[in-house]
DNA sequence: CTGAAAGCGCTTACAG
DNA sequence: CTGAAAGCGCTTACAG
């Protein structure tokens, strides 16, 4: 019945020898500090007899390190963000890092509060999406030296550590993608935002408009509104833009709301209307027919995400890292004009 | 320049009050402490003014209290476990408590590694899916009433507060649904796995075929392969089981490379095979045809499993809460016989 | 090679 | 109505 759980000092006590000691031992510092060999065999053998476990909370009170990181995203429950999240969770806890994570639905007030929780916490470093209204608190840690990487988007003219994709090459190419394959009034279907990822996909599609020659047909919309508003506000769209022969949605979550909005109109896919995504999803490969996206390189953004934070973590280093990735065209069905 | 960040003995000393006090109107104790109104608006006016935050790593130290909540799912990039922590995240929230998660992979030394390195930061509360090999640690937390509520799956016998599908229910009825819909050759795909819930599905499965007077036709596969490794192995297994009419995945991870499969071997649905999946998955209802399944009920798991932990958590409630909700069958064309 | 002691920044029982 | 003081369980500079 002795379910006592041991502090440093009952240790020291119970073993006669002093709680410094202990403590180099438990950090792996005994040899940095010379500690006997003798006296370490001691120590393990009866932390381990009684199963001692240090006071996790006592210990980054003392250091004020919590090898925690804070992870931020738009919506944990979109399949780009939850994939990442996946991928980031394993590689930190190789390094025996856990995870904090918040979602912001991109509403600034939320991502403020949330930052100001995280920060409250002393988390050690930060991976963030970040949203408007936080780019304070941001700039605040990153003066602090506290380690930060944002990514999927930046702000611009900033000095933050960044993954992001290459937004603009990406959109410009998938408008290339549709001209080539024969489309002629390309439609583009995008959030109202002004977030840089958004705005450079907004760019891209504009800019490769123009080059072609082509007649620009763009419909805006809030990100905060339910599926079926938006499916709705898609509808409209389509039925209103009779010319188009093509659509090219900005995000995952626009794209399978759309193929609801085409599945009702009747449309056929490609031959009444060609269909591209800006991000790819597991219900694009499946649908018939499969549809043409973007894929984003989530492993590697997951690996230079974690790489660049631990760099900073362990050696404190100051070199920035701004990185841009570029993304794939996975041509399905969609977008081959018949 | 003057960017110090203050402690709590900074503000009594500049303010001419003792710290005891400060803490006092700081954690809403003015009233029940009966400090005056007139030190209460000094104190707080000058925390606003010099924007001090108490360090939380010292509180949460000092009253053994995080605010932390553990979640512990099987997959977060699983949609499934995605749109749970999604909701369960922002109840949280809402209650002042954020969330510290991690994926098991179904891994139990991965499971059993997380477990304790919750145990060791001492968090509030717990919600759990639990896997094989971390009994121990979650029996360890109900005795030491440490709020947990285990979902998805619980262990058989236990004392644990669960919420959970009514998961044997659910797939008899899927299996009538298909019977009751023409289909007589039913086959079952799912995990090899002594987690409850698919021993429950697989249950409810060999209940409903006995019942029809029907042959079980069982496909077992390990948790742990590649999508390509599953798709194959549905493969094989459709190919050398000819007479199937029906197949019933018992995951939507499972469902969804079972429709790589069929569209592989360039079957169609439902004329050649009826689908019907456990668990439902957007790209069901975008698929042509589009894929019946049995939809859990994620709001109101979310909702029940943080008001039970909520109730545990600021009440010490210990009444046993054992939650099995009812799942809907999302009756779609995959499984109309034609 | 080892230990006594200070201190991290809070909260709270106790005293007045 | 208010405050002095102990203490949570560690880590680490310092002394020997």
């Amino acid at each position: 019945m002795k379910k006592k759980t041991y502090t440093l000092a009952d240790l020291a006590k119970k073993l006669n020898v002093s709680a410094t000691s202990i403590s180099f031992i438990l950090n792996g510092k005994a040899e940095e500090k010379r500690i006997s060999a003798d006296l370490k065999e001691k120590v393990l053998r009866f932390v381990e007899e009684v199963n001692y476990k240090p006071n996790l909370l006592a210990r980054s009170f003392r250091t004020g390190k919590t090898n925690i990181i804070g992870l931020m995203v738009e919506d944990i429950s979109n399949s780009f963000f939850s994939k990442l999240a996946r991928l980031i969770e394993e590689k930190a806890n190789q390094y025996g890092y856990k995870i904090l994570y918040g979602s912001t639905g991109n509403v600034p007030d939320k991502a403020k509060e949330l930052m100001q929780m995280f920060i409250d916490r002393r988390l050690d470093g930060y991976i963030i999406a970040p949203t408007e209204g936080i780019r304070d608190e941001i700039d605040q840690l990153v003066n602090s030296h506290v380690p930060l990487v944002l990514f999927d988007r930046h702000y611009e003219s900033s000095q933050h550590d960044y993954v992001v994709l290459d937004n603009y090459q990406c959109a410009f190419n998938a408008v290339k993608h549709l001209v080539d394959n024969g489309f002629k009034e390309i439609g583009f279907v995008t959030i109202n935002s002004v977030q840089q990822q958004m705005q450079q996909r907004l760019a891209g599609y504009q800019a490769a408009i123009e080059a072609y020659g082509l007649k620009p047909y763009i419909k805006l919309m809030a990100y905060n509104l339910e599926d079926a508003k938006k499916c709705k506000l898609i509808v409209d769209f389509l039925k209103k833009s009779k010319q188009l022969d093509a659509v090219f949605f900005s995000t995952n979550y626009l794209s399978i709301n759309g193929l609801r909005a085409i599945k009702e109109l009747g449309l056929a896919i490609p031959k009444d209307l060609g269909v591209l995504s800006f991000d790819d999803h597991v219900a694009f490969e499946l649908h018939n027919p499969t549809i043409t996206a973007i894929a984003q390189p989530i492993d590697q953004m997951a690996d230079q995400l974690i790489k660049i934070l631990l760099a900073k973590l362990s050696v404190n280093e100051e070199h920035l890292h701004q990185i841009t990735l570029p993304g794939t065209l996975i041509s399905r069905n969609s977008s081959l004009k018949q």
